[in-house]
This record gives C-alpha cells, sequence and structure tokens, in this order.
DNA sequence: AAGCCGATCAACCGCAATGTT
DNA sequence: CAACATTGCGGTTGATCGGCT
C-alpha cells in the first residue's frame, strides 16, 4: 500500500554536495554510465539518496552543461517558448542546449518575469497587463524626449496598440504634455514637466520620418487629438475588444496567441537612465 | 561592526508518468 | 491487470551573499 520512500531515509545526507561526493559521483558516472539511481549511491560510496544523485548529476555535474550567464538570444528563445508551453521548464530546456529546466526555471523566475511584469506583461499569459505596466515611467521616457513626434511614430509601431492608447487617455484632452500630470507618480521625476521641443539641429540622430513642424517654438504632442492634428498616423485604431476592463483582467486561453505577438510588446523594463536611443536600439 | 533585507540558486519534496514484474 | 519500482517534472525551500542602514 502507498509507495515506498525513494531512499532509505536513515543514513542519507541531505544539503550541499562537497566537492568529494561530486568526484565519487563523477568518477563513477564516467565508468558505468548514469542510470539506476536507486543503487547509485550505495555502489559509489555515497551516503546519498539516489534522486539527490541524479539531480546533482543532471543540474551540476553533466559535462555538456553550459554555465554562466543568459544570452539575450536564450532569454528571448526561453520567453518565446514559454508563451507557447507554460512552465514546461523541460521542454524548454530540451531546446537550449546545454541549459537545465531547473536552471532555466530560476532564472525564469528571478529575472525574466520580474522584467515582463515591470514591462507590464502577464507572466503567465504573455498578454499586457495595465495593473502590472508601470506606465509612468515608461510615459516618462517617450515623453522626455527633444523629438516626441518621431518618437511617438516609432512607438506606434513598437508598442502595443493598446499602450498607446492608454497613454493617450491617461492625457486629459486640449493639454499639452508639459502639464501631463502623472496619476499614481506625484514624485515622478521632474523631467516629465519638460517641454518637448522640436529635433533641432544639433540633434544627431536621423530622423527620416519625423513629423515635426518646422518652427523652433516648443512643441506638443497631443495622442488624444493626433487624428485632427495630421498625426493620424501617429495612433494604431482602437482594438474592438479594447476596454479597461479587459486590459486590467488575465485572459487564460490566449496564451498561445499572445505569444505571438509578446515579443514585439515590451520585453524588458526601463532602467533608470534609459534613453529613446537604448530603446530603438534594442 | 552588526543587523536587516532582498536576490539568487542549489537542493529538496511531492506528485505524475512510465516501466517492470 | 494490478502492484510496485523508477524516473522525470515542477513547485518550493533554505543557505548564502551582497548591499544598505
Amino acid at each position: 500500500m502507498g509507495r515506498s520512500p525513494c531512499c532509505d531515509k536513515n543514513g542519507v545526507k541531505k544539503g550541499p554536495w562537497t566537492s568529494e561526493e561530486d568526484q565519487k559521483l563523477i568518477d563513477y558516472i564516467r565508468f558505468y554510465g548514469p542510470g539506476n539511481w536507486r543503487t547509485l549511491p550505495k555502489n559509489a560510496g555515497l551516503q546519498r539518496c539516489g534522486k539527490s544523485c541524479r539531480l546533482r548529476w543532471t543540474n551540476y555535474l553533466r559535462p555538456d552543461i553550459k554555465r554562466g550567464r543568459f544570452s539575450f538570444e536564450e532569454e528571448e528563445t526561453i520567453i518565446q517558448l514559454h508563451s507557447v508551453m507554460g512552465n514546461k521548464w523541460s521542454a524548454i530546456a530540451a531546446r537550449l542546449p546545454g541549459r537545465t529546466d531547473n536552471e532555466i526555471k530560476n532564472h525564469w523566475n528571478t529575472h525574466i518575469r520580474k522584467r515582463l511584469v515591470r514591462s507590464g506583461i502577464d507572466p503567465v499569459t504573455h498578454s499586457p497587463r495595465f495593473d502590472l505596466l508601470d506606465i509612468s515611467s515608461l510615459l516618462a521616457v517617450l515623453i522626455n524626449q527633444p523629438n516626441f513626434s518621431s518618437v511617438a511614430t516609432h512607438a506606434s509601431s513598437l508598442l502595443h496598440p493598446d499602450v498607446l492608447r492608454l497613454a493617450s487617455l491617461l492625457l486629459p484632452p486640449q493639454q499639452p504634455l508639459q502639464n501631463f500630470n502623472p496619476i499614481h507618480e506625484p514624485n515622478l521625476d521632474q523631467n516629465i514637466q519638460t517641454p518637448i521641443t522640436s529635433v533641432s539641429s544639433q540633434d544627431s540622430q536621423p530622423q527620416a520620418e519625423c513629423t515635426t513642424p518646422s518652427n523652433n517654438e516648443a512643441t506638443y504632442f497631443d495622442p488624444v487629438n493626433a487624428r485632427v492634428e495630421g498625426h493620424a498616423d501617429l495612433l494604431p485604431p482602437l482594438s474592438e475588444s479594447f476596454d479597461l476592463e479587459s486590459l486590467m483582467s488575465t485572459p487564460q486561453q490566449n496564451s498561445i496567441e499572445a505569444g505571438a505577438n509578446s515579443s514585439s510588446f515590451f520585453d524588458f523594463g526601463f532602467p533608470d537612465n534609459f534613453t529613446f536611443e537604448d530603446f530603438m536600439l534594442n
């Protein structure tokens, strides 16, 4: 009746492995190969549970394990695969040579997941979540650009349409951005209050699509009235299903579809010193 | 210097799936 | 086919470390 324990608890060591134990395990597996984990510890002279030996080998001692930081490409792959597979860490690991499921799982939980949350992405569904998004910091980055019209043009192709729509809703109608007052960030960086000026002559970045007026006065981008003011191309059409409630909820059935556009949305948060140039380069 | 706290990651636990008798 | 053994997987824990006060 019931399952017998995977190992005899008496006399079985737990906790971190010593280098001597590692060496015993390596030597044994080099000679006999992995497998038969139940009898392995006894045969190898280890006071360990077979399960512990298998875990130590597969997650740490295996010679084909690639250690060190995850590359950008690896992280992208993990995000894409996770959007399709969910928490199938072993399946994800199978597509990342040299990485273990445990390592990927840890990296997801400690790095990637937090970045997605900061970027307003639900890490479970890979859908935008505006209750997660630090929208004011995003706006601060976008608005605090000398050539905001151009920025908006870029942003409209890079950001989720509903993000831009929400951004427009946050701004009072007929009000220039210089008076923009973030709702939840009363102490937001004062830079956000800075008037947005047209592209200056010393602006070294080429801006082929720049729609900034040619005068030297400060210009303000009003997303709400962008269409009437000739900026219709700056704002995407409102999604049919868009409403604040839908955005605040966590859809359960659309992870695969969401995965298809997740990497075109924000994949990462914005560090304090983040600039639009950084954004475009990434 | 000491204590606190958050981040990281190796390791453990329980359960499910699969294999064997 | 049932019972048991083994392996694999995902969630969680806890030790450790570095930064901060």
